[in-house]
DNA sequence: ATAACTTGCAACACTGATGACGCAAGTAGC
DNA sequence: GCTACTTGCGTCATCAGTGTTGCAAGTTAT
């Protein structure tokens, strides 16, 4: 990870909107002035462990994140006031850089094929290693919303314009061709062995166009 | 749902097994021996009532469960000591339907394409419905890791003889079809909308071995 | 009708997780 | 070197969920 900073900064600044504040007293001390070096590193090992720690056990401890971290628990309180607003700062995080590396394809102006096929690439390098935090796209955060939901129909134009060039079959169905392709990630994200981000996207376009079986058998 | 009942007694029986014991005092009260029908309804009730109120939040209270079944909290932990054997239960329970409904399409000795296309229409019936319950496939009970694996090798056993049939290609990879063909019935599963379990079933099966794409475009 | 069973209710104990403090020691940055 | 910031640690308060128990009222099956 190299700077995860700027991003985190970002979720102090959204964190401290303080929507209702269940907790007894105070929010999160997160005021939105720069953090000291030290405490940059901190945060950022923390959310880093968080997406770690939470990959393996979704219902973990904030005594194990911390633990994972390397820092007391206090400290994680101190950073994030709550579970929710932890959580919420990961998804954010995670869900920025999604966006980023979908926008990264141009998928609205490259050529079809070529636009999946970068997309496609790109995500997947987001998606192994931010399992979790990719995992809370029904966030309560309404940017995370947002954003999905402004990636969704990025994804679904590109299907489209898939659909016209003669990539995609004109029948094609695109919200179930798009879900399709989700799980289709998805599934490739799973495998953790051979994690060569290209070698998976080729293998997941190439699903998705050809399916798995025969050409032209006279099926059915 | 029609006969719940002798599944849920089933359930009780194994759930007597008593792993460890972690609570304070006693385990289940269920013994093997029948219960009165109106103790059977209630089984009953909350078999279901925690399956749709477990799928929208696997993380719900057992109060919450005990609301959905119209029953108090009390009379849940009667008939099921902990969350966990309530859960062990649950999937247990959907466990053995599953597997009787892949059984059902005799996948082994039915002509391929014919044998893909009932495992997947019968499947798809159970899992709308029981999402939660299938979703505990990595359940800490043994026999429902063991039904599963059984399914698993059933199913890629089913694609190598596709395979060499000619329904799937020569080249493809059993084990990755598999985790596709998994995915897609979970995907068609999702929609709650047009719930026809043939057009659903038609929907997979088109979409696995034809995916979405043209027939032969001169691609990449 | 009656004996056995089942349920709801109220109450209680226990546990684990969360969140808040203050203080002493250490570190960053000027 | 001095100041401000940050962290670890110990401690405490609170809370929600879980699991248990006893009893009265209702139901089932014979």
């Amino acid at each position: 990870m190299t700077s995860a900073y700027a991003f985190a900064m970002e979720m102090q600044s959204q964190a401290q909107a303080d929507t209702s504040g269940k907790p007894h007293g105070k929010a999160a001390p997160a005021g939105g002035r720069p953090l000291r070096a030290d405490a940059e590193r901190t945060v950022t090992a923390i959310l880093e462990a968080a997406e770690r720690t939470l990959g393996r056990d979704p219902a973990a401890t904030m005594e194990q994140i911390a633990e994972a971290a390397g820092v007391a628990r206090t400290t994680v309180h101190r950073r994030f006031a709550t579970r929710e607003v932890l959580v919420d700062a990961l998804a954010l995080w995670a869900t920025r850089r999604f966006a980023a590396a979908v926008a990264e394809a141009r998928p609205d102006t490259a050529p079809p094929l070529v636009a999946l096929y970068r997309t496609t690439a790109n995500v997947l390098a987001i998606k192994v290693g931010w399992g979790f935090a990719m995992s809370q796209a029904s966030s309560a955060d309404p940017e995370v919303a947002r954003i999905h939901a402004e990636v969704r129909e990025t994804c679904e134009r590109l299907f489209v314009r898939a659909r016209e060039a003669g990539v995609l079959r004109p029948d094609v169905d695109v919200p179930w061709t798009r879900q399709v392709y989700y799980a289709l990630i998805h599934q490739a994200a799973q495998r953790r062995d051979d994690s060569d981000p290209d070698a998976l996207a080729t293998l997941v376009v190439d699903t998705l166009l050809r399916g798995a079986g025969t050409p032209h058998p006279d099926r059915l």
